[in-house]
DNA sequence: GCTGGGCTCTTACCC
DNA sequence: ACGGGTAAGAGCCCAGCG
């Protein structure tokens, strides 16, 4: 028979001597099923450098009779683009991948050895091109249920799953979950405290909170471990949950003796690849891992990626978890952080609805699992997409090796004409180093070293560097751009025809999204050290054409005589004349075969002397605010507030006197005492540990005093402080937020040091001065 | 012993 | 654990100082 699949988990396994993937999913029927396929044995590939004949090699390694090696084959790849011959080991046992390579990679002739560094579960997606979040079709025999799985059908595979046309996700269970614990010291560890509350909320309007009555949390597990179990959910969606929730809940299962079993099978939550929790047969979905994908939000906690959702709730009145223990303790208030724990539980479940999308386009378009593509830098997303893709043309994938780092020489940035502007249009080239890396075949495989020679077919020399890439065929990074950017352009001539808000429209922007990021990776990634395809030259041949490629575009505009105001990478602001400007796209597009279109055009723009910082009015009336202090996560809410009525004073008003005005009421407001603490808080991200810092500094001292009082920040977080009056340095007055009070404030700090500096980062330009600001 | 200029460290932005 | 280019604040160092 044959059965659909969507495909929502893989694991691989090692059982009664032979390897077996499990794939998880929905069936076209709606039901979860369990497919069992063993008929991939797992491989890797010994590269030979041509000393000796391929098949005596083969011959040797056969006679070493090694116990799980079950065939030997000389094939023919490629490897950064050369032809090569490689022999093709097939092992039965996974776990002995390892050894077998290091005693196989010592034979003679044998010049490395590849692929034995991809899991098996991984390997099986990418040999038989079968997505994560996709459909697929398979040949299957249902069998017993022997393994007790969770799932309405057991199958096993008689044909490998075949990718169907891209459709909409099968409806599924998704439950989120949130969890609160306390300490009388600072925060809750799971080997002293117990759970206190569970909330979870379910995509059916179910809520169900689970909570500790007295200090033994067994209880609290026991119903949590069976309601999750009995609602058995597809996606399990936290805020945090590989880091905080599930360490936890699994520490404090152990302590009780029981066994958290929360997946489709018999096994606990577990660490896995990047990092994130799994468990087995659904999609453990960490949502803090896609903040980052918000660069508007600066703290990321779940309230403030909600509120920018505008999901409902998120704006309402927050609990700090400093503050958990006292509304715990407190029988009048401990309702409250009840309350407060299951809107989070609810909050997560609108995160997820809002985000699953973009998540389940990402991990189909990059084949990492959905469990896991979050959880994996944007690096790896990229180079799982190329590894799929490069299975096709046989290119070997690399080893991931530890390299040294040289920089090179990156885009171009103009000095700012500065001062205020009127009509002005920014111009910029569309995806421009994906577009070079197409136009020019600058790739991984299509690189010539200097020794080389010419190939017949020809070479593109990047200008300056003078690094050469042949000509044809198109190499990896062209095939795999040239397909990313037309997929692009056809979902999003599908959504012209559709209305903004329906789930096709919502689905194919997640889409589009998804595409961009991956495209926009590309360039970075050939250039990271890390990458299993690194070649330096690939990266600073790109920034190379960038910059010739601007430069002309420059020149173009300067014979035309259009007045330019400013440039960065790949654009140009150019004083707006719509005649000139159209020749000006037309020609360049005719010189350059790269295409360049009006971005948009401001009203008025105003620019200090600084690069990558300026602020604009666009057309229809709203400020638009690059790089200055308002863009920034490290002012404080006042510093900004302020910059931003004076740019809007500014711009459309044209009066610095009224900017000035304003100014000195916020002062006095400030004075006054007037702002609340929320607005004085400045964070900033830790980037090492406290210990590895050269400089005190006041974010570092901030969180030193946090964990002094049980609070430990760790690489990563943001802390939040304030400026306390006093004497020294700031780092000597800087008070955790959580811990501060609005009395011990230093207002003097943030007039001089907030308000001031970055009003007058825009108010002098039009002369005026610091005692200007002075009520 | 203090001051101020300049360098360094650090963060977060732009594209 | 994707790139380079850039601004900016605060700490730190030390020459110069009757």
């Amino acid at each position: 028979m044959k059965t659909s699949l969507w495909l929502l988990d893989i694991n691989g396994e090692f059982i009664q001597g032979n390897p077996e993937i499990r794939l998880w999913g929905l069936d076209g029927e709606g039901r979860r099923i369990l497919v069992r396929d063993s008929r991939l044995l797992p491989y890797f590939y010994l590269v030979l450098n041509g000393t000796r004949e391929s098949e005596d090699i083969a011959n040797e390694i056969e006679k070493t009779h090694l116990p799980s090696l079950e065939k030997v084959d000389v094939v023919n790849r490629r490897y950064f683009g050369k032809q090569v011959k490689a022999l093709k080991i097939t092992v039965r046992d996974p776990s002995l991948i390892e050894g077998y390579v290091k005693k196989l990679a010592k034979v003679h002739g044998v010049e490395t050895h590849l692929e034995d560094d991809l899991r098996y579960s991984y390997r099986y997606l990418v040999d038989n091109g079968v997505s994560p979040c996709h459909w697929h079709e398979v040949d299957v025999e249902e069998v017993r249920n022997d393994l007790k799985a969770s799932v309405e059908a057991v199958y096993r595979a008689e044909s490998t799953p075949k990718l169907g046309e891209k459709a909409d996700s099968p409806s599924m269970r998704v439950l989120s979950l949130s969890m609160m614990a306390h300490s009388p010291t600072g925060a809750p560890k799971p080997d002293n405290n117990p759970v206190d509350i569970i909330s979870c909320a379910t995509n059916s309007g179910e809520t169900k909170q689970f909570a500790t009555g007295n200090k033994d949390d067994e209880p609290t597990l026991e119903a949590f471990i069976k309601y999750l179990r009995d609602f058995d959910p597809d996606i399990i969606a936290t805020f945090g949950g590989n880091t905080f929730e599930w360490p936890f809940l699994l520490e404090r299962a152990k302590r009780s003796g029981l066994k958290l079993q929360v997946d489709r099978l018999d096994t606990e939550p577990h660490r896995s690849a990047y990092g994130h929790i799994s468990i087995t047969g659904r999609a453990n979905v960490d949502f803090s891992d896609f903040s980052d994908e918000i660069g508007e939000v600066k703290v990321k906690s779940l309230e403030n990626i909600a509120a920018f959702l505008g999901l409902p709730e998120a704006t309402a009145p927050i609990i700090e978890d400093v503050d958990y223990a006292d509304y715990w303790n407190d029988p009048k208030r401990r309702p409250e952080l009840l309350e407060f724990s299951m809107r989070r539980a609810r909050l997560i479940l609108g995160l997820a609805d809002e985000l699953l999308g973009f998540a389940e386009e990402l991990s189909s378009l990059s084949g990492l699992p959905l469990d896991q593509v979050g959880a994996a830098a944007v690096g790896f997303r990229i180079e799982s997409y190329i590894i799929r893709q490069a299975l096709n043309y046989g290119e070997l994938i690399p080893q991931r090796l530890e390299r040294p780092y040289f920089p090179y020489q990156g885009g171009i940035v103009l000095n700012p004409k500065p001062g205020l502007h009127e009509d002005v249009a920014v111009l910029d080239f569309k995806a421009m180093y994906p577009n070079l890396m197409i136009t020019y075949n600058i790739s991984c495989d299509t690189y010539i070293a200097p020794k080389e020679p010419t190939p017949p077919e020809g070479v593109n020399a990047a200008p300056e560097v003078g690094h050469r890439f042949r000509k044809e065929p198109p190499g990896l990074y062209s095939r795999v751009l040239k397909e990313l950017i037309q997929t692009r352009d056809r979902v999003r001539v599908e959504m012209k025809g559709l209305k903004p808000g329906d789930s096709a429209y919502r689905i194919r922007d997640a889409r589009q999204r998804a595409i961009k990021v991956m495209t926009n990776a590309a360039y970075g990634y050939a250039g990271w050290v890390g990458a299993r395809w690194y070649i330096r030259p690939v990266a600073e041949a790109a920034a190379a054409w960038g910059r010739y490629t601007i430069t002309r575009a420059i020149e173009t505009a300067r014979k035309m005589g259009l007045d330019i105001i400013y440039g960065d990478t790949d654009s140009v602001f150019v004083k707006y004349d719509r005649g000139k400007t159209d020749r000006f796209v037309r020609e360049v597009e005719a010189e350059m075969g790269l295409e360049i279109r009006p971005d948009k055009v401001y009203r008025r723009v105003l620019f200090t002397e600084a690069k990558k910082r300026y602020a604009g009015l666009l057309e229809d009336g709203s400020l638009d605010i690059v790089g200055l202090e308002v863009a920034r996560g490290d002012w404080t809410e006042l510093a900004k507030d302020v910059q931003e009525g004076v740019l809007g004073i500014l711009l459309r008003d044209k009066d610095p006197e009224k900017a000035a005005a304003y100014v000195r009421e916020e002062v006095s407001t400030l004075r006054a005492g007037k702002v609340p603490l929320r607005d004085l808080t400045i964070w900033k991200t830790l980037t090492k540990d406290p210990k590895e810092y050269a400089v005190r500094v006041a974010h570092v001292e901030a969180a030193k005093r946090l964990a002094e009082k049980g609070w430990e920040v760790t690489t990563g977080d943001k802390v939040g402080y304030v400026i306390a009056k006093g004497e020294g340095k700031l780092y000597q007055r800087a008070v955790p937020y959580a811990f501060a009070s609005p009395e011990e404030v230093d207002l003097k700090y943030y007039e001089e040091q907030q308000i001031l500096p970055s009003a007058l980062r825009v108010l002098s330009m039009f002369k005026i001065t610091e005692k200007q600001l002075q009520p």
